[in-house]
DNA sequence: CAGTGGTCTAGACCACTCT
DNA sequence: GAGTGGTCTAGACCACTGT
């Protein structure tokens, strides 16, 4: 009845089974917001104590893969960069609550990326890379403009859609229109000063101070699947950390 | 045997132990940097078992507050702000390796602190604050520079120390001289220019971006300690997150 | 009510560290 | 070798969710 566990047998138990769930989640198997068997399932399909199953779960959970909830199941959690992204950048005026910002794509190109963003998209120096050019809103005031790197392979339906039919979040766009599931992300934070079109776009002086924010998002088998560059004024930035 | 659990009986028991334990953290009864009892003993002396003990020490494990060790046994983990304040100020030339910049405290005053840094120390309106000057260098250049703010109450002992017998760590500092310990800290990022007296002692442009943390330390039992602003320049600034 | 995850127990054996 | 934390098992009971 034991289903089998490819990873290292040296490995523990708990280790190889969160890796087996990894692989299943990032194949699709085990959907997105969707429930994953009951650990009672699990434990008689990998033969192992409920216990062991339990701390595997655990582990996917504390990296926010999965979500508990008691008395209806576990779950493929969806994650949620917008709003984490938009703390960043938090409206003073507001009330408070969370605002999704609008997002418009204003171009698009299909060229050679440069090599940075080669690099963090993992492409070979002959690979096409599809290029957006988009404007985030809050109440019509822009934010922050964004330049996103696609690899052209696993994004070309993204190529003949009009531009206004993008919606507003990229991330359940590119999961319907590619099935490009995005699972993960690392950001790099600098500061510098506004270039000409920058200000232009943001409508702030050229020179100002703006923060640049570096993404590449990864999918459920941690492949990089999209380069993101924003720049941001300055003024409205505040980050908060907790450190332990 | 079982020792007392003062918490809420309602909550699960390993909360509970959880919250004795970091109580005796707080206490001073288990040491920075010592070892706490082992799972046996605990067991022994909370008359619970050996399992539940395990998750209790596993959430302070995961919250940073403690530290196992195969073999050896679990320890008091003594949190290392200083280096993770440096993540943020990557110097672009270094081979990579943690440097600790100097620090040198340029001048020393009582005084009534403004509200913002009242409220940040919880203290009244007519409570005194210790006020620091300070200088962080590497290889001497100036990196960021910080005003502190300390209660008056707890840190009177820093006040008839000469300046240059201040060490180049405040926080063990604090803890050899005054006996309070740090244990955590929430900060806040944000970014400005820099005024006549920030870009004179880093060396920089008048109006040039700066980076402001806003720094407040908790001790272990979560009282704040201690207030700090530093401003760095913005062009050394890089910072990473990961997101999921 | 049945089914889910949450808590708690008791004990076996392993891997590592120090002396 | 003695003692520590690390892994794994097996099973009991509780709390919550949906029907």
């Amino acid at each position: 009845m034991s289903a089998k566990l490819p990873t290292d047998e040296r490995l523990p138990l708990y280790q190889r089974l969160r890796d087996a769930f990894q692989t299943r989640i990032a194949s699709g198997e085990w959907k997105p917001g969707g429930p994953i068997p009951t650990e009672a399932e699990l434990t008689r399909e990998y033969g192992v104590a409920i216990g062991t199953i339990r701390k595997a779960v655990d582990t996917l959970v504390s990296d926010g893969l999965l979500q508990r909830s008691q008395g209806r199941g576990t779950f493929v959690r969806r994650p949620d960069f917008e709003s984490s992204f938009l703390r960043f950048f938090r409206q003073t005026s507001t009330s408070g609550e969370r605002i999704t910002p609008e997002g418009q794509v204003l171009a698009r190109s299909l060229a050679k990326p440069p090599q940075h963003v080669r690099q963090a998209l993992q492409l070979d120096a002959e690979a096409q890379g599809l290029k957006l050019d988009r404007l985030r809103k809050i109440d019509g005031n822009a934010i922050f403009r964004e330049e996103i790197w696609l690899p052209h392979g696993r994004f070309q339906a993204l190529e003949n859609i009009p531009l206004e039919e993008f919606d507003n979040l990229l991330y359940p766009f590119y999961e319907s229109q590619c099935g490009q599931l995005i699972a993960s992300a690392t950001e790099t934070l600098s500061v510098s000063r506004a270039d000409a079109r920058t200000a232009k776009m943001l409508g702030i002086e050229q020179g100002s101070p703006v923060v640049i924010i570096d993404r590449t998002a990864l999918g459920y088998d941690r492949t990089p699947l999209e380069y993101r560059r924003s720049w941001g004024s300055a003024d409205t930035f505040h980050y908060r950390i907790d450190i332990s």
